[in-house]
RNA sequence: GGGCGACUAGCUCAGUUGGCUAGAGCAUCGGCCUUACAAGCCGAGGGUCAAAGGUUCGAGCCCUUUGUCGCCCACCA
């Protein structure tokens, strides 16, 4: 047989395996009626870069469902694909074309595009290089990309119908815009960050009937004094003690040099400031919505550019608003205007994508009525018809779609979808159309104008999950794996683009988009930041691969998945404990191949599930509690717990105890237990295979195809095709409760060997005193305590020793262990203080018991079985102590002797 | 300001419907190159379960209040 190094090459059996995967086209799934659907759309990475860490945290779970719904029958399909990312990735590009020199502003609208297409296609081919090297199975037939033909398509349908029904309109209204980006923005792009800024006191003097400027005013506080220029009103609180013998009704603004009414409205907090607000429609959210109700004119002073425009005074005319702020400050201080200023922490609005602050202006831009389509997700997720994972987050979803307004949905860019509506240039008309118009469906005429703008990229996102699988055509795709089983998504992008998919889904498909939502938090450094390049704690993950190796990432990523917790945090430490595990895989699975030998190789090793070999038994019994707990956590979608129980029983149960258990059996003369024990071990490490490689494909793939050249089988399937585990075994709980009191008995005699210094090469015989149905299952299970602590049973008592005379005891559960040793390696003091310390711990659990079987209540309320298990501890606490108590006494004689 | 979540060992986290002396991994300390694995194995130490109160025979878990941290939302300029 071939030779099998102790450490992997993981770079190689990741090409070799990834290579063959891709070869015999298993990620593609074909509809297969016979089965259950199960599908996924992979949440689509932006071209604008390279994978990152969230993405492998996305993906890692997305295959590993994928891949045990593949296994447990279903027809499963994963579609990948990645999304134009509108304003990054033109962006990105900009700022690319300025190194080299190019300005990207005096490129025509072809031109850049052009050049955006070139980084974007580059980009996706890289993202789709890594998803493969990752091993995600996505099924690569049906890539999709948000800009593909397909999806534009679909993109245009939906626009065309929501307009068609009234749902887009096209308005002047106040935006969140952008001066860097040159475009507005959605409620959902912005960020809003605590700010530690000014808040400035300015004197609005009165203003009588007769236009008469007075000497006193109202006094308004403001953190932005330069929209003073566009001011329309100052608002006061009806119910304002301070103002309500006021006489006047209008005041001077100063420096534009404007009257202004005051208005009252109930909106102004009679607790902040000086209860009077300034009123700044074109620049103030909340100051456009006052304006409405009072039926104020809107100033516009500030640009797309951030400069003053007319028709401020010409002083200020063109500079940029912090110069204006502080040039109209000092104006106001000469003119005595400036009341006080005070210094002040309030939220700055900025750009998600550059960080410019935002500026909210009066803009015509493109609509989407999102209050009847919003409330529609709202009753399916209320009628739990979608359900959303953590159930917390249920309540982000249902506040969002309480405060929805009209989604912006024009972009001020190149990068995307262009709003499919002409302009004619005769009547004006305006026409929405799926495919390029030739005339005026009006007045006939044919010179058309399409609009410039283009869509918000999560337009289109909010489609995949039913635009990939063939909408706005009727695809048998659609039809079998539509509505999607899960999406799994980062929290962070619920409002972006979850809740946007449930809108669309419901008003195109009239069908939900998904059945489960789960939402996962985000990876963070080990101090807890966001992992990002500035701060230089983000890893590359191509580095990550190529030092631990894939499936080591993925295996510390999905140990660690922060599912209904807040986020996770990941240091390089955590990457050695992936490696560490892969490789303990690799040498467990080594070890069974070099045992196997000509008459150890059968081929049906599926029928030693059945060996009556207590220890089979036992690890065939485990494995079933194993399988069971995993597929239980999975099916909650606790995945973390699902890996770690696994690894749990790899490690300890099959590993540390197991094989260490069976390793003289396979150096036996008995040839059928020999056969036994191995194909037991062979059976049981191929389901831990089976399991494990839903979260690290690579080394399990590997180990399954030396695994079956070894045993020169010839099953032609890769391992991700064969079937589940099939738990049919009976559950063993004798042999579990025997091997429990036996590991016990195994640990602590090991603690002595280590406290008293008895190498393990010494042979140790015990005595056994315990009751009679436990000293039975040390008995029949001594071969535990004979290979894993070099120790043997040969004496059972009925009845404690009286005397410790070249013994050290072991106080068990129930009963006493004692190790026989030779003359001269008596450590009485030792001994003493070891049962000192056993006697303490003993009281402390006796005296609860005692605490609690002295409560009448509690003997009278308590469920029964309960009241007796205590008693039944502390009698055994009891009967263990006064033993070692007697032992004491016989050690302090010995010692003063 | 409102909402949600977290607080358990030095660190990262488990802890099901309340019920054995509260667990795991890492880290620490100690012992082993024992024939799969030193990227390993074996063992040990380490916790007033954020604080206070309440319900209960019994609370890490349920209720109330407080504190600290995080996230989301928000029209106090």
């Amino acid at each position: 047989m071939q030779e099998i190094p102790i450490h992997f090459n993981h770079e190689e059996i990741e090409a070799q395996i990834s290579e063959q995967w891709e070869k015999s086209r298993v990620f593609h799934a074909e509809i297969d009626k016979n089965k259950q659907p199960f599908s996924i759309v992979i949440p689509p990475p932006n071209v604008t870069g390279t994978l990152h860490l969230g993405h492998i945290l996305d993906n890692v779970i997305q295959d590993a469902y994928l891949r045990w719904h593949r296994m447990r029958g279903f027809s499963a399909v994963w579609i990948p694909g990645t999304d134009h990312a509108g304003i990054s990735t033109q962006n990105v590009v900009k700022k690319f074309l300025y190194k080299q020199g190019i300005n990207p502003e005096t490129l025509s609208r072809e031109a850049l595009l052009n050049k955006i297409w070139e980084f974007a296609l580059n980009h996706k081919n890289i993202i789709t290089t890594q998803l493969k090297k990752l091993g995600f199975s996505c099924d690569w037939e049906r890539e999709r990309f948000t800009l593909d033909e397909g999806l534009s398509l679909a993109v245009r349908t939906a626009f065309v119908r929501l307009f068609n029904k009234g749902l887009i309109y096209k308005g002047s209204r106040i935006v969140s815009w952008c001066s860097r980006c040159g475009t507005a923005f959605a409620d959902e792009d912005l960020i809003h960050e605590k700010n530690s800024g000014l808040l400035w006191y300015i004197k609005y003097p009165f203003v009588d009937e007769q236009e008469n400027i007075q000497d006193d005013g109202v006094v308004i506080a403001t953190t932005r004094p330069e929209t003073m220029l566009g001011d329309v009103a100052v608002a006061i609180n009806p119910e304002d003690e301070r103002y309500k013998t006021l006489k006047y009704t209008k005041c001077f603004l100063p420096l534009a040099n404007r009257v202004i009414p005051i208005i009252k409205d109930n909106f102004v907090a009679l607790d902040f400031g000086t209860g009077a607000v300034k009123i700044t429609p074109a620049h103030d959210f909340t100051d456009y919505e006052v304006g409405k109700r009072h039926n104020l004119p809107i100033i516009s002073i500030i640009n797309k550019d951030g400069k003053i425009i007319e028709p401020a005074p010409a002083k200020y005319i063109g500079l940029d608003i912090m110069t204006a702020r502080n040039v109209i400050v000092d104006d106001l201080v000469q003119q005595k205007f400036l009341v006080k200023i005070e210094n002040y922490v309030n939220n700055i609005t900025k750009c998600e994508r550059c960080h410019n602050v935002i500026e909210p202006l009066i803009s015509e831009q493109w609509f989407l009525k999102m209050r009847d389509l919003a409330l529609r997700a709202k009753l399916t997720v209320e009628a739990k018809k979608i359900k959303i994972i953590p159930d917390s987050e249920r309540n982000d979803f249902f506040h969002w779609v309480d405060n929805i307004r009209d989604w912006c949905i024009s972009r001020q860019l190149v990068w995307g979808h262009q709003i499919p509506v002409y302009t004619c240039e005769k009547c004006d008309n305006l026409m929405a159309e799926i495919d390029t118009p030739q005339a005026c469906s009006k007045c006939g005429h044919t010179k058309l104008r399409q609009e410039t703008d283009v869509l918000d990229t999560w337009f289109s996102s909010a489609l995949w999950p039913f635009s990939t699988l063939g909408w706005s055509k009727k695809t048998p795709e659609l039809d079998f794996w539509f509505p999607t089983t899960t999406l799994f998504s980062g929290r962070d992008i619920l409002f972006f683009w979850c809740t946007r998919m449930m809108v669309m889904a419901l008003e195109f498909t009239d069908n939900i988009p998904f059945k489960t939502l789960v939402l996962h938090g985000l990876i963070r450094d080990e101090q807890g930041r966001k992992l990002s390049k500035s701060l230089g704690n983000y890893q590359d993950p191509l580095i990550l691969f190529k030092e631990f190796g894939v499936d080591a990432v993925r295996a510390t990523v999905i140990s660690k998945y922060p599912l209904g917790r807040q986020d996770c945090k990941i240091s390089n430490n955590d990457y050695k404990e992936g490696r560490a595990l892969v490789t303990k895989l690799w040498n467990s699975c080594r070890f069974i191949l070099t045992n196997l030998t000509a008459e150890t190789k059968l081929v049906d090793f599926d029928k030693f599930k059945s060996s009556d070999n207590a220890i089979d038994k036992w690890i065939i019994a485990k494995l079933k509690q194993c399988v069971i707990n995993h597929d239980n956590y999975l099916q909650a979608y606790n995945i973390s717990q699902a890996f770690v129980e696994l690894s749990a029983f790899f490690r300890g149960d099959f590993c540390d105890w197991f094989i260490e258990i069976i390793k003289p059996r396979l150096h036996s003369k008995n040839l059928v237990d020999k056969q036994q024990a191995l194909m037991t071990a062979v059976y049981v490490m191929v389901q831990i295979l089976k399991m494990f490689s839903l979260y690290i494909p690579y080394v399990t793939e590997k180990l399954w195809q030396l695994l079956q050249q070894t045993m020169d089988v010839k099953h032609e399937q890769f391992l991700l095709n064969t079937n589940w585990i099939e738990v049919d075994v009976p559950s063993a709980n004798d042999i579990c409760s025997a091997m429990l009191l036996n590991m016990n008995l195994v640990t602590k005699v090991r603690e002595m060997r280590h406290l008293f210094g008895i190498e393990y090469k010494t042979k140790l015989n015990i005595s056994i005193y315990s009751a009679r149905d436990n000293l039975k299952k040390y008995q029949e299970l001594e071969f535990v305590l004979n290979n894993t602590a070099n120790a043997f049973i040969t004496e059972s008592l009925t009845s404690p020793k009286k005397q410790l005379a070249g013994y050290i005891p072991i106080a068990l559960d129930v009963g006493f262990a004692y190790i026989k040793l030779d003359e001269g390696i008596v450590d009485i003091i030792e001994i003493s203080k070891m049962l000192t310390k056993k006697i303490a711990d003993n009281e402390k659990a006796l005296l609860t018991c005692n605490k609690t079987l002295s409560n009448e209540n509690y003997l009278q309320k308590a469920p029964a079985n309960i009241v007796q298990e205590v008693k039944e501890k502390q009698k055994n606490l009891l009967a263990n102590n006064a033993t070692l108590r007697s032992y004491i006494s016989i050690m302090e004689g010995n010692i003063i002797g």
